[in-house]
DNA sequence: CGGTATCCCCTACGATACTG
DNA sequence: CAGTATCGTAGGGGATACCG
């Protein structure tokens, strides 16, 4: 059975969710790691024009800590890290879709679905 | 057909959609006006404890701006303004589910499954 | 009633240099 | 290779006062 909610506590539920999502490169990286890739640090960087590597490497710590990515550390020299999806990180996919889903539905500015009515 | 997206055009498109339901209020608006209620501008003034005039005027501008809230204004004094969700606005709310249907399926910090696979 | 206008602050972000 | 440390900046947000 699914939670009861109030306005209160699903505006609060999906706030916290959209906040694991809000970094400024996190949806980029995820979306390189869906599907089961495994990236390297510098992979990442590489298929990221732009990124700092703070902004990687804390962006990448954020994600980690909420659960989304895991973090794989060869311990040799040079080192080695790779990054995937946790099972709870790929199973974002659907949810990401059903937001395009949504996005893609938007009419134009001019129809005239909305202005008719009133 | 839906469109073909890369890792960048998707993350971009999420991202967009995303940075619509981005401000500190939206959420808690949007989840006020879902089912069809309507409110005036004092009644979500009161539903919401601590945000401010500037705020929620602002907020509710976006809303509007993006397409999901529409306002209502009754010429007449004192003035009196309603807001509802658009039809598209109200189509939001199956995506969010889905978002806090995932948001409920992470796994507890200490459950087995991530730590046995490695 | 239903908002603007103003000021301040804080945090996310960016650039760059450096390290185990 | 895979990161930290440090400094600087922009704009989103909060408190408050005022307006048609």
């Amino acid at each position: 059975m699914r939670k009861a909610y109030t306005p209160e506590t699903a505006a609060a539920d999906v706030e916290k969710t959209l906040h694991v999502l809000g970094g400024r490169w996190k949806l980029i990286i995820l979306f390189h790691l869906f599907g089961g890739k495994q990236q390297r640090y510098s992979e990442l960087e590489r298929l990221i024009p732009g990124i700092s590597p703070k902004m990687l490497a804390q962006q990448l710590r954020q994600l980690e800590g909420d659960g989304l990515v895991a973090r794989k550390l060869y311990p040799q020299v040079p080192p080695k890290v790779e990054y995937r999806l946790t099972d709870w990180g790929q199973a974002l996919c659907p949810a990401l879709d059903a937001v395009l889903q949504w996005a893609e539905q938007k009419p134009e500015a001019g129809a005239p679905c909305e202005e008719a009515g009133s």
